[in-house]
RNA sequence: GGAGACGUGCCGGAGCGGCCGAACGGACUUCACUGCUAAUGAAGGGUCUCGUGAAAACGGGACCGGGGGUUCAAAUCCCCCCGUCUCCGCCA
């Protein structure tokens, strides 16, 4: 939810901003015509309210024989407030859709246009020289021909048991899992935040308050018999975590959640259809953190180091990109992508992605902290990926080895038992 | 799954359909008293929103789990939903 304020005082702001994000611009207009309308219905209910709670206050004051006639005048009163309220309640509710279809203002500096306009803020790793990624000195495989080599998992039963998209992670598939996951909660717990294990069933006020039932909707399991949402990732549960509440910003309030997360992936049809880069349900570790909005960038920075420090523990070869404005979700100020390198495909794969919030999901959530004045003001909200599943698929496929093994990188041997490296297991 | 009880402000806890934004405690803030702390006395409070105002303020409206309804008037009566608790049953 955008800032009403902001709305009124300096709708240059808005429009600029949806301009970049290649929005709408009338959306800005629409809102504040909804918004002028809905303080003069407002109006007019208010004072025929205040009337009416005049003269109701004079029948419990009135002697018996008054009574009858002041009642009677009150009578009419009553319709005719009646009547205000619901134009009132209509007026609001049209100034929220109104208001609901403006994304957030877009930080400066954010490239403006769409998905193919991000800008590379940085490339890295082992292979990685300037902005290309050495080639392995022999034909790559994909991570689907080395995980079943490995049996680190199984696609077929997968797919037999609940469809395409899914599969079982098997043998060193499941520890790999596990263990970029622990890696990834030992240093988010470093960097000062708390574990969690979050509810993946949401109530639909959740869901709608983080904004997943905007333009994701589709994406969005649903279960009618319970009226419930399945998490297409922790942030959902985690920025309900606070909802409603006036909470302490002293310190920044930062969670580490651990969760299963679902995604239909409605529209990705014959997109990534092999292996385990796309599907319905995986694992992550997702970062989210309650700031002073005045600290929100800082805390921006210091999600994507945690991502990058993450990243060059796997020794990874990757790529760091300011998304652009029109990439963003509608909740996002601005986002950070990182991709790593997928040698069978020759690309760059999202990884991870850091997203600020700013106040706008905050506003939604009705998340606020007292300020250095004692106003209660909406906080920030800011998240990002710490581990995934789908790193598995970088890994595999980068530090393959010509002879069919797998390095395991250092930093990930003490999660595996010390296992320095993956072997392939024969089918009997 | 069945039966019942309950949901009031930061917390506890009252509340005949009009005199209830809400008694009374406690906590908190300010002031007074005290050499300091404690104790004591006095005063003050929440949230959202609209309007006037440069602002401090002032005035209006709304908020007693949420949403509807009845009524001139609802914390109080009725309905639905959500939540908490107790008992019984069921499954582990």
């Amino acid at each position: 939810m955008i800032d009403t304020q902001i709305l009124r005082e300096q709708p240059e702001a808005l429009r600029a901003s949806q301009e970049r994000r290649g929005d709408p611009v009338s959306h800005v207009d629409d809102a504040i015509a909804a918004d002028s309308a809905r303080r003069t219905a407002i109006g007019e209910f208010e004072s025929l309210r205040a009337q009416q709670n005049a003269s109701a206050a004079q029948v419990g004051k009135a002697s018996k024989e008054e009574r009858p006639a002041l009642i009677a005048a009150a009578k009419e009163l009553a319709q005719q407030v009646k009547d205000a309220q619901a134009a009132a309640n209509d007026a609001e509710a049209a100034f929220e859709a109104a208001a609901a279809r403006i994304a957030n203002i877009v930080i400066d500096g954010v490239p403006a246009g769409g998905e193919e306009n991000f800008v590379t803020l940085e490339h890295r790793g082992p292979r990685t020289s300037g902005d290309t990624v050495a080639p392995l000195d022999f034909e790559p495989r994909d991570h689907v021909d080395l995980g079943e080599s490995l049996k680190a998992f199984d696609l077929a039963r997968g797919a037999k048991v609940s469809g395409t998209r899914f599969y079982y992670l098997t043998g060193i598939g499941m520890r790999l899992e596990l263990a970029l996951m622990n890696m990834a909660l030992d240093k988010t717990l470093d960097k000062g935040f708390t574990p969690v294990t979050t509810p993946t069933l949401v109530r639909p006020e959740i869901m709608q308050g983080t904004g997943f039932l905007g333009e994701h909707a589709s994406e969005v399991y649903y279960l009618p018999a319970d009226d419930l949402y399945l998490v297409g990732t922790s942030e959902v549960a985690l920025a309900g975590f606070h909802a409603d509440e006036i909470i302490d910003l002293e310190q920044p309030k930062r969670y580490a959640g651990w969760s299963t997360c679902y995604r239909r992936e409605a529209g990705s049809a014959g997109k990534d259809t092999r292996g385990i880069l796309r599907v319905h349900q995986f694992n992550k570790l997702e970062m989210f953190a309650y700031v002073n909005p005045a600290d929100a960038e800082a805390e921006h920075e210091r999600m994507r180091d945690i991502q990058t420090d993450l990243l060059d523990a796997c020794e990874l070869d990757y790529r760091v990109i300011d998304v652009a404005a029109g990439d963003l979700g509608s909740s996002a100020a601005r986002k950070f992508d990182i991709e790593a390198w997928v040698p069978s495909q020759g690309t760059y794969r999202e990884l991870t992605s850091t997203s600020n919030c700013t106040t706008f999901q905050a506003r939604r959530l009705k998340t606020r902290f007292k300020d250095e004045d004692g106003k209660n003001r909406p906080v920030a909200t800011l998240n990002g990926t710490a581990a995934t599943t789908r790193w598995i698929v970088a890994l595999l496929e980068q530090h393959q080895q010509a002879d069919g093994t797998v390095r395991v990188p250092e930093a990930l041997q003490p999660y595996l038992g010390g296992l320095t490296a993956l072997e392939p297991i024969p089918t009997p």
